[in-house]
DNA sequence: GGAAGGCTGACAGCAAGCTGAACGCCGTTC
DNA sequence: GAACGGCGTTCAGCTTGCTGTCAGCCTTCC
């Protein structure tokens, strides 16, 4: 497996890399955010163990650009003790895990099996639905073989449909998922969206489940 | 959301239980590894908040017996033990998460999110009746292999019901979920919307017992 | 047979949702 | 720096269909 380990602290640093070699995964080792930036921009990694605090920002930075981009790799957060809030700021941002330090390395090694197993066995990123295809890598979509574009928040909006095709999502999560959680919004923001998308995927797309939520029909 | 609380604490199961309804959730309440188990086995939860030390066993028997059924609901630990061997224990047993106590109930917020994203893709947990299919992650209902709609108060009513079929729910308890506490309601809704509940089940799905209330049929 | 409880079709009112349009922000182009 | 285009956000007016209510009928029990 391929790890991308952003950690300013050499100690530390050095113990997770190689304690993460010896269990066989090949590990680059970032000391500042902008050499993890560039490192996640090029390569595709299985996994990324985060450190908030950098010398030149915070990791959270590298997160919210991986997530924007798409990107879905496992990122665990390594964080100290006393940052609560941070922890939650990376989570909502879209980390799957976090750390404490200190740590024991083999717990990192059990929260390191735990996030991959997750992953493990992705089945094909392209779904299809009806007439409708959908590339969660490439982040392109077609309906009937037409190529359509879409704009990042329509992109944000289907992905959540996307998770669970046929599943029902609620307004407030698709809300959560756009906006800051807790950033309140006081528009219909979220119909102009399905609105939107309906016009590009075609109306029988996603389905409204009034008082509830929407739904992609399978 | 539909989330299975185990902990035998007071203070603490109340805290999380006010907490996560007023985000909205559905909190079962179980304060025993046997009702835990049991209610586990009835209802097919989206989420299980499991406390390690309980009066009368460990929850990693009920995580156990959960994981070795296949079902695959996603289990965050609450352990009071700061202990690094409890936390592994959990995980290699098929814990998502664990949170260790005392936490703060914002980050509970935020890996119930984090953990309830992360499985978006997983199949749906299906509950049959006879002909009867619930889905309640689409909150689709098929009767014999037809798809049928609900509206939302007619899904709060099964929902009520479905919490343990066969089991007898009062007109009044119905009454109480529907409408917010001390809204007067002066007709017979909960009849009309068990009326209009049979017409899309079918006749047999819910029996009256006359002056008591309504059951669901298993 | 009478009374109490339960069932259901019909309907008006209204809240939820839809969508075209407008506007401001931002980055790009010339 | 001006013009432009794309995107996100808001708003208003419109449509849709859920909801509570009621009346009249049915069922059960004594």
């Amino acid at each position: 497996m391929r790890i991308l380990l952003v950690e300013d602290e050499l100690g530390l640093g050095e113990a997770v890399q190689e304690h993460a070699a010896s269990a066989g995964h090949a590990v680059d080792w970032m000391k500042t955010l902008e050499e993890a930036e560039h490192a996640a921009q090029s390569i595709a990694y299985h996994l990324v163990l985060l450190d908030l605090a950098l010398p030149d920002g915070s990791g959270l930075d590298l997160l919210r650009g991986l997530r924007g981009r798409g990107d879905k790799v496992p990122v665990i957060i390594l964080t100290a003790r006393d940052r609560i809030s941070d922890r939650i700021a990376g989570l909502n941002a879209g980390a799957d895990d976090y750390l404490v330090k200190p740590f024991d390395l083999d717990e990192l090694s059990a929260r390191i099996l735990a996030v991959t197993r997750r992953y493990a066995g992705d089945p094909n990123p392209v779904l299809r639905l009806g007439d409708l295809e959908i590339d969660q890598t490439a982040r392109s979509v077609s309906v009937a073989g037409v190529q359509t574009e879409l704009t990042a928040r329509e992109w944000a909006v289907l992905e959540l449909l996307m998770r669970r095709p046929g599943a029902l999502v609620s307004k407030d999560r698709i809300e959560d998922a756009l906006y800051a959680f807790g950033a309140e919004i006081e528009s219909n923001a979220v119909e102009v969206y399905v609105s939107r998308l309906r016009k590009k995927l075609g109306r029988e797309a996603i389905h409204t489940v009034r008082g509830l939520g929407y739904r992609l029909e399978p």
